[in-house]
DNA sequence: CGGAATCCCAATGGATACTG
DNA sequence: CAGTATCCATTGGGATTCCG
């Protein structure tokens, strides 16, 4: 591959630049699901960056028992966190970020700070966009 | 608002942080869908950050016209790219990033470069997880 | 050329009930 | 407590056709 931009490798044709499929999109879908962020966010301010489950599950407004369970499992899966199962009674769960997980969250910072930046204007623009569409048709 | 963390307002209660619904799971999950990354990589690369519609087609592998059009409509509506018009024969549509559509890139850099260095291990940790999940049932 | 409209299927995710 | 299993409504997105 000559260049890359965004974490995508791409090749010069005739027509533009084509990108290939790999990482980032596949990565942001994931971080862009429903729940995965507010998981990542409460995590990132924890003592030791490790909560139980029943934490997470009342600190995240909303989120259910299921979405809990997976969007934990995908992102035990992706080696952002770890599990830590102690078999008592009744059974408690932990949950840690890793290593790599810890590793990502200044980036997250910095693009979740753009949002919070700019977030006022983009609703203005929506706001403006959907007026102007009721307004000529 | 005491304290915000990652773009997101949060209430410190009894029971821990406690996250209000806002911008940045929002912003994400748009930005995390299946086009609007490899759109703006395309604009972010393209002389002017301004490309035609049919550029854009070519460009980017497996798109179809009714996705391209949505995806454009959606960050046309965000304030992140301007849609000119030319109703010449056949007409000609070109699509320029906005000063918040290229105030973004640098944030959006920020994080894939991210995932770019940790893409290989997180390829790992996954195929480590599934095999171990096959192993022990 | 650059869409809009329609149809259809797969995936997401919520509600609920059950379990070690 | 921390799950798993099942059912079901909504959404995302592909294929196709038609239009200015």
């Amino acid at each position: 591959m000559d260049h890359a931009i965004h974490g995508r490798p791409y090749e010069q044709t005739n027509d533009g630049p084509r990108f290939r499929p790999c990482a980032p999109h596949g990565v942001l879908a994931r971080l862009g699901d429903k729940w995965t962020i507010l998981v990542m966010s409460h995590l990132a301010i924890a003592t030791g960056h490790r909560l139980r489950f029943s934490e997470l599950k009342h600190g995240i407004d909303g989120i259910t028992q299921r979405m809990l369970t997976l969007t934990l499992r995908n992102l035990e899966r992706d080696g952002l966190l770890n599990r830590h199962y102690f078999p008592e009674v009744p059974p408690r769960v932990e949950y840690e970020l890793t290593a790599m997980g810890a590793s990502m969250l200044p980036a997250l910072e910095g693009f979740t700070s753009w949002i919070r930046d700019n977030w006022p204007h983009m609703e203005e623009c929506r706001q403006a966009f959907d007026a102007a569409k009721i307004k000529h048709g």
